[in-house]
DNA sequence: TAATACTATATGCATGTTGCAAATAGCCGA
DNA sequence: TCGGCTATTTGCAACATGCATATAGTATTA
């Protein structure tokens, strides 16, 4: 990715995508569908607080348009039809995006615990 | 504040409203009024990217009605009338919510580097 | 004196994201 | 056949934000 479009990425960037992060994350170590990323999702120690199978399914969508993840549509033995979705290498360039901009929350985060202790004492 | 109060507080937590904190925080280190606070937020060390002064007055205004902070409408000798906000006990104790969910999203964030570092080697 | 800049707050509007609800659809067990 | 699980999609209201703009007093400077 060239710098102008990590640039573009990361002023669209806030937590409130995270989920984007957390789905791409779980796409790296192993290619799901949706259903499945839900509940992995659900297992995981770094999701936000409830998952919502539409918040989901929309970003799964928009990361596939973005070409952040590649989706191949599955039709198995049993079962509804289903999206099998793999991370692409424009996603891992973009995952490394987003964990710079998540150390830099943290240390947001942790400028703001150590004001509100200081003046706390 | 009741238990009650504070689960709905904390449903309705977000870090897309992490400006809230911020602001209670500097209040609670001393009274000041918007075009101020502006400023020392932009001082600070955990500030969000840029600072839009509609979003700090806006928030300024619903946090007052909602009771978290009191302003008192100023006319100095020189300039515009202003409105000096202070902390309220509800405020404080809003702030004190604010701090244990920041605490939370920090680990959340944590478990995610944690999780992207151990698949990364 | 007029123009400009700074202090100070408020509001309108378009945009983007979310949660909830509901629709669709295949399959399976009781 | 009815309910329940797997699996995905879409509509809609609600909400928060950024940007632009309005308003207005004061101070500086050309």
């Amino acid at each position: 990715m060239d710098n102008e479009k990590v640039k573009e990425l990361e002023l669209t960037l806030s937590m409130e995508r995270f989920i984007q992060a957390e789905l791409l994350l779980l796409l790296k170590q192993k290619p799901s569908h949706g259903y499945e990323l839900i509940q992995r999702l659900d297992d995981s120690e770094f999701k936000s607080a409830e998952v919502d199978a539409a918040t989901v399914y929309r970003n799964l969508r928009r990361m596939d348009k973005e070409g952040m993840i590649k989706s191949q549509w599955e039709v198995g033995e049993s079962g509804p039809g289903r999206r099998l979705y793999k991370l692409t290498t424009q996603g891992e360039e973009y995952l490394i995006v987003w964990t710079q901009y998540i150390v830099r929350q943290k240390i947001k985060l942790e400028n703001f615990l150590e004001a509100y202790l200081r003046f706390n004492q």
